[in-house]
RNA sequence: GCCAUCGUAGCUCAGUGGUAGAGCACUUCCUUGGUAAGGAAGAGGUCGCCGGUUCGAUCCCGGCCGAUGGCUCCA
């Protein structure tokens, strides 16, 4: 039978009998198999390079570039280490062991005798050894009984677990060298393209990631084909360190965290400045944008919660208080508080969309072991707004959201965006017919917008469908920031009504919705996307004003004097330094613009500017032109 | 919350069973300087908190607090 073989954009083929692995196929006709080819996938499944080729007549052959390459070599890797790691403990207990985005892990219990990161070097060292030999993955099918025993020998209780929830007649195990595992593949030829790997961390991990459950120790790690490809990891894993918001948050002087108050922020003058206009602009933005502001308590009685049924789905998260012996909660959501607004009065059909924004802060008990920086706290400012509106009015809306989206995320650089789409789940609330008009909705208002996006079937709030926004940022990590969600159910709960042209009483639909998520969180991933280098819009600091020495101050002082009253955020540094120096802690704090101001400038009204964007120097430049450079060049973006 | 690792000066970190150090920052003095660190002196720590072992603990042990990496990527 004759086979087809795609590599590279060629084409190969050659006559294959259906026994025949499909590697000798490959080296039939001359290609790399097992080097530079890792795996094959044939009708969308991957087909192992040493499995029979069947009569299956079309491959696609795939290297370390492809998903799938990566799928299979970590698969195998996560088996290799898994063997070097026995070879120091005999007694631990494999469990499972998979690839994932960025390389492994393999979850073990080492019983009494634990592995520490000093073990790494003499494991990593023995993997490579083994991957050396190199090893063969052959694919044995055994029966349930076999499988069963051999790990009862072991003493293995995961792995029977996971044995008697499969089907009999399709357990398969691996080999490879000595070792042996449980796994229904697939898997490399052989370990000869792994050539560099590194055991990154240990974590702890639940048996199937449920806290009742024995905690496993995860030991994750990374392989690679080439050590150069390995040393571009760590590259990378040392640039997002060097990026890491916390660390910038210190060095910038913008907000800091105490034990006084685990997971919530304290801000300093410069971070409130970035968070202010952040916020200025988010709000005018708003306000242009046919939406009202609005404002509601952060503390609010016990019962609105368990009307919104927050008390009995969410309680675990809130924090409760008591005001004159009565019961009350600190908001977690914005959403009821709005909703009181809404009913405060009457509303007619007029009114709608009735589209009401609140910078909400609110708090939530997070575990501890989750807080992270800004990414996880427990008190942070949702850039919220609710919008009630009829369902007729929900594709108009969704539209003009999804261009207001689009905006707000151009606006910061954020060109790679990822939309998901999540539909109505098993477990629902309002009618099919309400729900597969609002899907319909969303889904128009996402076509009709021109934009690519993915359907998340059943993955809808009981309340409602969705659309969640991903973005990658420069070091193209995904983001989750913005999210909209239409809400069935609040109305309902809270009875909101507006009356429709026919002087009848209906119920409107609310669709919640946030763009940035919460400033905080955007503040954090906005620093590691810049690296600390804020778009001029947003620096604490727009300009730094440098005299050249203390007989200078004054002729400062007129400068600063000028940029306070253009509205411009600026600073002058008075420390008895060299201009050398004040130029270098300005650079460090990266202000995008430094003047320097000497006797040359204070004599012709001039001031020198440094640009940190552009790394350019300009000298004697008037200084009410200066001004006006930094107003034009400083407006924010639409 | 659970597991692992960590917690020494404001920051970054070194160090030891016999009550502690560096660099930067800070204060003072000298210096008045032209595009990424001028010089000198000084001050600053109950070595996260509580308890235990010991003649003696920052160091060893336990508990607590906080931080970091993880904890629905399922053979």
């Amino acid at each position: 039978m004759q086979r087809i073989l795609h590599w590279a954009g060629q084409t190969f083929s050659s006559e294959a009998s259906p026994e025949e692995p499909l590697y000798k196929v490959l080296e039939r006709v001359g290609l790399p198999a097992g080097t530079e080819i890792l795996t094959a996938t044939t009708n969308g499944s991957i087909h192992e390079l040493q499995a029979p080729v069947g009569d299956h007549v079309e491959f696609q052959l795939l290297g370390w570039d492809s998903p799938e390459g990566k799928y299979v070599f970590w698969h195998s890797s996560a088996h290799i280490l898994a063997e070097a790691i026995l070879s120091f403990f005999p007694k631990a207990k494999l469990s499972i062991g998979p690839p994932i985005e960025n390389g492994f892990y393999y979850d073990i219990d080492f019983g009494d005798t634990p592995i520490s990161p000093e073990d790494f070097e003499r494991i990593e060292q023995k993997f490579l050894e083994l991957a050396a030999q190199p090893e063969y993955f052959v694919r044995k099918k055994v029966s349930k009984e076999e499988a069963l025993s051999y790990y009862q020998q072991r003493e293995n209780p995961y792995k029977i677990e996971l044995i008697q929830e499969l089907p009999p007649d399709d357990i398969t195990f691996y080999e490879s060298g000595n070792f042996v595992d449980l796994c229904k593949g697939p898997h490399l030829w052989h370990s000869g393209p792994i050539r560099a790997v590194k055991i990154l961390s240990l974590a702890g991990a639940y048996w199937r990631g449920d806290s009742r459950n024995p905690q496993l120790t995860r030991v994750y790690a990374i392989s690679f084909p080439e050590k150069a490809l390995l040393e571009e990891y760590l590259h990378f894993l040392e640039e997002a360190a060097r990026r890491d918001h916390r660390n910038l948050g210190k060095q910038l002087d913008l907000f800091s965290f105490h034990e006084e108050g685990p997971g919530f922020p304290f801000w300093h003058p410069k971070g409130m400045r970035l968070l202010t206009a952040l916020q200025d602009w988010m709000r005018a933005k708003l306000l242009r944008s046919g939406y009202e502001e609005i404002r509601t308590p952060i503390i609010l009685t016990q019962r609105l919660w368990e009307q919104s049924g927050h008390y009995e789905n969410y309680r675990e998260n809130m924090y409760f208080t008591t005001i004159d012996e009565e019961p009350y909660a600190v908001k977690p959501m914005n959403c009821p508080g709005s909703t009181i607004i809404y009913r405060s009065r009457l509303r007619s059909y007029r009114e709608l969309p009735l589209r009401l924004f609140e910078f909400g802060l609110v708090h939530r008990h997070e575990l501890s072991g989750v807080l992270t920086g800004l990414f996880r706290v427990r008190a942070f400012t949702q850039d919220d707004a609710h919008i009630y509106c009829t369902p007729e009015q929900i594709e108009p809306e969704i539209t003009a959201l999804l261009q207001l989206v689009n905006e707000v995320y151009e606006a910061f650089g954020f060109s790679q965006r990822e939309i998901y789409l999540s539909t109505r789940p098993e477990k629902y609330i309002g009618s099919l017919e309400l729900w597969s008009q609002a899907e319909s909705a969303l889904e128009a208002a996402l076509r009709k917008s021109g934009f690519t996006f993915q359907i998340n079937p059943g993955e809808g709030a009981f309340y409602g469908p969705k659309i969640d926004f991903v973005v990658r940022d420069s070091l193209r990590r995904r983001w989750q920031l913005g999210t909209i969600q239409l809400d069935f159910s609040m109305p309902r709960r809270f009875g909101l009504e507006y009356i429709g042209p026919d002087g009848q009483p209906s119920t409107p639909v609310m669709i919640h919705r946030a763009i940035l998520g919460s400033f905080e969180r955007f503040i954090g991933v906005l620093l590691e996307h810049t690296a600390g280098e804020l778009p001029l819009w947003l620096s604490p600091i727009q300009v730094k004003v440098l005299p050249v020495s203390e007989k200078f101050y004054a002729y400062a002082d007129e400068v600063g004097k000028a940029l306070a009253q253009a509205g411009i955020r600026w600073a002058v540094d008075k420390t008895d330094e060299k201009l050398g120096k004040k130029i270098r802690e300005a650079e460090q704090e990266k202000v995008p613009l430094i003047w320097v101001v000497g006797a040359k400038e204070a004599e012709s009204g001039t001031v020198s500017i440094r640009d940190r964007r552009t790394r350019t120097q300009s000298e004697g430049v008037p200084l009410a032109q200066a001004v006006q450079d930094v107003l034009q060049a400083s407006q924010p973006p639409i």
